[in-house]
DNA sequence: GCGTATGGTGTATGCGCTTACATCTTCCGC
DNA sequence: GCGGAAGATGTAAGCGCATACACCATACGC
């Protein structure tokens, strides 16, 4: 016996060991009960079964990661947890590992300066993982993959053999600049930051593509925002609506900077619909409890983190799997005066 | 040597053992450079880190967990997360345990029939477990605790020796109440379900207290909701609403029903603040957007993620710590009619 | 009746790391 | 000049599990 017996047996977690001196069996046969696996007599299945009840024993999950070779875990990494947005991805992201059941992991990258070093400690101890916008760079996500943990990214485009789950960003923008130029909205700017993210970067895009597509100037710059929240909008729309050349339509990166602009509006005693076109991104619930409600784009947020999930253990099984863009969709509302 | 050293080093991923032989050291001292302890001399120590460099390795989280018996994982139990609150306790904890280089699991035991054993389960990977509202039994809490992983409670009384993190419930919905009561709304209803969640059980006893501080009849049952989400508010306020008897002033137990209680009421041409007073819960950004701003709880959502894992480290960490409650106030706007 | 599958079980090794202990140098004090 | 402390490093024994392989029955073939 590797321990001392006469100790008292509760001082520390039971192990196999315990539960196969109980049963009066080897630890294999132990372990070919729990596993269910490997050919066991039913009387002696229902001691080893016994046992294990009368212990409580739980195996040791770095134990049976290090004899297995699998931490039966998924982790996620993305910039920040404020926002629906991000809540929604994760929700869908774990509730397709558990499914898998596999634990899950998650880390907010921030803006930490060693997060690089974090993901890589995060790789350590799962079976793959999942890497979100502007997170960390394309380089790490490679390391990570060559060390033999599958990565998936989501919400940036793939790299070599990385593949990505996205949603549909340029199109569906377009398009919905489009909207606003044909129902005579003209001096329209688009509120997020394109190089903090590649999503936000494809919308940008689509917007500028519109603009190209009516024959009007495309707009050179974006309307810089300190963040995605509710108070980074209102202070970016604060500005530029009360400077010189304002806009008439502000076409947001999401529902949350479009709440900001809404109270800006409301400081400026501008009116959202008839006098200022204001668009979300996303189409939360409140979207459609702001007054008036608020013209977006559809995008099937837990979806898109339940299909990373989904991909992902595709990979971890050794599956081939590709890359993804998941359909998105105009929701007009009131806000953009129709 | 343990391994077959003419093989492709780099078919698998490197382990100590590698780092030593191209370091010229034995493990021990690898293991000694990297944890920074024990007494290496600093030509020696520059040889290992440049072999861990050369190699890029990365130690084993399971081998470390099972040698160093520490996991370094943190983890979170929650009932869903759908909603902001948990969204925002769940950052809050993610931010702690990341500072205290903790990787942070998080388990969403739903309503999943075997979620006991899913909680176990999480138990085995962890150092130390948040178990959150009405998720699993306190039995299981217990059980938990006596196999040696520390639990904090959160948002649920404390049990035994089992310390919890909570707000403070009862009295603040009490002086939400009476001002409502003081301003002449008489026919009120509480929305929510107390038998589905600690804290909204003492908020419906505070909803209580004050109608008896008032010398009123004390309500006997609140409106139950089907959920939290918008969309449940609105349901259960439509069908309050539109019956016999209908109240003048619904509290409700969070800031998403009552933003659900706005929509019935505009379906039903009621003008929120003249006609019917609302309050809320959480005091979320939407809050103060809603038309009118709605009258609710602050309380810090963040803080209490970050506090109940705070706690659950200094558990870990051998200190002793005592539940704590945290401060709420009322957050008067004009969903009450001021 | 003996050889041989086959089901049931035990033994022993390895997963990658930490660490108590052993070993071997230096270097200092007297 | 010698004993011994202190520093530097190596050796080996686990941590708790999975599993290849060995082993022992029994049952069946002919």
């Amino acid at each position: 016996m590797h321990r001392d017996d006469t100790a008292n047996p509760r001082a520390t977690r039971p192990n196999v060991y315990d539960v196969a001196q109980l049963a009066g069996v080897s630890i294999a046969t132990v372990s070919r009960v729990r596993r269910g696996n490997g050919p066991v007599a039913d009387a002696t299945r229902e001691r080893v079964q016994a046992a294990m009840t009368e212990l409580d024993w739980q195996p040791s999950a770095p134990a049976r990661a290090l004899a297995g070779e699998r931490h039966e875990a998924v982790g996620i990494v993305f910039p920040e947890l404020s926002g629906r947005y991000y809540a929604e991805v994760i929700r869908g992201f774990e509730a397709r590992a558990v499914e898998a059941s596999a634990a899950a992991l998650i880390l907010a990258a921030h803006e930490r300066p060693d997060s690089e070093a974090m993901v890589r400690d995060l790789a350590a101890r799962v079976d793959g993982l999942i890497i979100m916008d502007r997170t960390i760079g394309d380089d790490t996500a490679a390391i990570v993959e060559r060390r033999g943990v599958p990565v998936v990214l989501l919400a940036r485009p793939p790299v070599d053999d990385i593949p990505a789950v996205r949603v549909e960003n340029v199109e569906v923008t377009r398009e919905l600049t489009a909207h606003l130029l044909t129902h005579g909205w003209r001096r329209l700017v688009f509120l997020g930051d394109p190089d903090r993210s590649p999503d936000v970067a494809q919308r940008w895009r689509g917007f500028q593509q519109a603009h190209a597509d009516e024959g009007l100037d495309v707009p050179r710059a974006p309307l810089l925002a300190n963040g995605y929240q509710l108070t980074d909008g209102s202070a970016a729309a604060l500005g530029a609506l009360d400077g010189a050349d304002p806009p008439d339509g502000i076409v947001c990166a999401n529902d949350e900077l479009a709440s900001g602009v809404y109270e800006a509006a409301e400081l400026l005693d501008l009116a959202v619909g008839a006098e200022l076109a204001v668009t979300g991104w996303d189409d939360q619930p409140l979207a459609e409890r702001l007054a008036p409600p608020l013209s977006t784009v559809h995008q099937p947020m837990s979806e898109l983190g339940a299909r990373a999930a989904a991909c992902l253990i595709d990979r971890i099984e050794g599956r081939h799997v590709v890359s993804e863009t998941l359909a998105t969709r105009v929701q007009v509302r009131h806000s953009c005066g129709c």
